[in-house]
RNA sequence: GGUGGGGUACUCAAGUGGCCAACGAGAUCAGACUGUAAAUCUGACGGCGCAAGCCUUCGAAGGUUCGAAUCCUUCCCCCACCA
């Protein structure tokens, strides 16, 4: 990750990576003058960013790598109004202890990404050290008389609320952000701001301020939306929910399975938005999508590149193991005690504890399939094994039960739930 | 505060006294086919149960009735318009 000098190069860069929606007109311009600082935002809204903030987030790295200033900014302060962009209704919002510890929790996160050191040194900012003191006559006079009703309701996030009715609360939220912009202008000499692309409005608003308030001359890029060939949301594991950069929220054995589940004609696009491998290395890979799909060697090598990212190498390569062990291993009976014990904190894990032994040496899978997580109720548990998507130990099961002489090692059960979904289960 | 419209399972959405565990669609899950892909086809999709069946659900609480998601009463919440 060794930082360029060469200052005009994260268009270029962004561009042939497709992730470039928009930006002001003066920007290549501002690149080209030197180091730009540069900041996008994040919301406290839980207590992880999830892959969907991994695009901002390397639109940083890029601008980082490029040699210029990369800043993230927490929302400790506008995280508890919530903003109105890209949502169809008002949000809940959140207590400030809550708030408080999210933007905490994020800040860790962002810092595995950035480089804290040397010239370009990134820095991480929260708004609540300037939004939360902030009086609310300062806030009018200073701010708020620089905006017209007619130019607010013209935005996006604000318009497409209309119908559905919008707070004050959520209306004024634009106008923070507008705010955030300035003062980090100000304070820091910020003169870009990126985000998502519905977020176009919002950052304008931002220079709209800067240029009345202050004079000054600052800019906007935005990226694209992230979008899935199936036309399913980008983000969403199979269980449907989101894929967290937290170990604790996702395994990184199940994040690297998330990549690993690419669609072919999702691969390329994703290698380009989510790795920092050299246009060459992308190219070369979808030539391998194109030639051997089944090799899945596109998929593997994303799915590598962002796990080492996230969490580490380690973690990357201990995922590559385990993904081996499950789905290229003919005969799970050959598994060792450590591979095991690789198993037991990659996947689902739980200890058996029989309500209702059916028989003194035989396991009841179908509890076990609850123990697991597998399945959230018996009869649910049931319909998996009547239509056939049950596997012990590689083998199919036809019925609810299983004899202990059958345990791998003597005390453990691999299940498979449909193609793709495991579970360990030991028995005592 | 007034008037009108609305709150049904993960989501959208039918249902206006029994045929309703509740049409349909999407999502999800599984099977076949495969490459840990896609598309397609098939099945499942409140809980318990081998089953018959039982239990719990239609914003909340009461009531009417042999019987309610459907009728009545009160309350809570959302939306629109008016004040």
């Amino acid at each position: 990750m060794s930082a360029t000098t060469n200052t005009s190069a994260p268009l270029e860069e962004l561009a042939w990576r497709e992730l470039l929606h928009q930006h002001t007109d003066g920007l290549p311009a501002a690149f080209a003058a030197g180091q730009v600082t540069a900041y996008v935002g994040f919301d406290p809204t839980a207590s992880s960013l999830h892959v969907g903030n991994l695009v901002p987030i390397m639109g940083l790295v890029h601008l980082q790598r490029a040699g210029h200033r990369p800043m993230a900014l927490v929302g400790g302060g506008t995280g508890m109004i919530g903003d109105p962009s890209g949502r169809s209704s008002e949000r809940n919002l959140q207590d400030l202890d809550t708030i408080r510890a999210n933007a905490e929790a994020i800040r860790r996160q962002l810092a595995k990404f950035l480089d804290f050191e040397g010239p370009s040194a990134a820095r991480l900012v929260n708004n609540a050290d300037w939004l939360c003191s902030l009086s609310l006559i300062e806030f009018l006079r200073d701010t708020g008389k620089h905006f017209s009703v007619n130019y607010m309701m013209a935005k996006d996030s604000v318009k497409s609320r209309l119908e559905n009715g919008i707070s004050y609360t959520e209306f004024t939220y634009m106008l923070l952000q507008a705010f955030d912009y300035l003062e980090l202008h100000r304070r820091e000499g910020v003169t870009l701001q990126m985000g998502g692309s519905d977020q176009w409005g919002n950052i304008t608003a931002g220079l709209e301020l800067i240029r009345k308030a202050q004079g000054g001359d600052a800019h906007a890029l935005t990226f694209p939306l992230i979008t899935n060939a199936d036309g399913t949301k980008f983000g969403k594991s199979t269980g449907g929910g989101s894929v967290w950069l937290d170990a604790e929220r996702t395994s990184p054995y199940q994040f690297y399975q998330f990549w690993m589940g690419a669609d072919d004609r999702d691969v390329s696009r994703y290698l380009r938005f989510y790795t920092l491998m050299s246009r060459e290395e992308i190219e070369a890979l979808d030539e391998a999508v194109r030639s051997d799909p089944g090799k899945r060697a596109a998929q593997r090598a994303l799915a590598y590149d962002v796990t080492a990212r996230v969490h580490s190498p380690d973690a990357a390569r201990a995922a590559q193991e385990v993904s081996a062990l499950l789905f290229e291993r003919a005969d799970p009976a050959g598994l060792s005690d450590a591979a095991l014990t690789a198993l037991r904190s990659e996947i689902r894990f739980a200890a058996y504890a029989p309500v209702a032994q059916p028989a003194m040496d035989e396991v009841d899978v179908l509890h076990a399939l609850q123990l697991l997580g597998l399945a959230d109720s018996r009869g649910a548990a049931k319909r998996l094994l009547e239509q056939g998507g049950i596997s012990v130990n590689g083998e199919k099961l036809a019925q609810p039960t299983v004899r202990h002489d059958r345990l791998l090692r003597g005390r453990h059960l691999l299940i498979k739930k449909g193609q793709r979904e495991f579970g360990l289960l030991h028995v005592p």
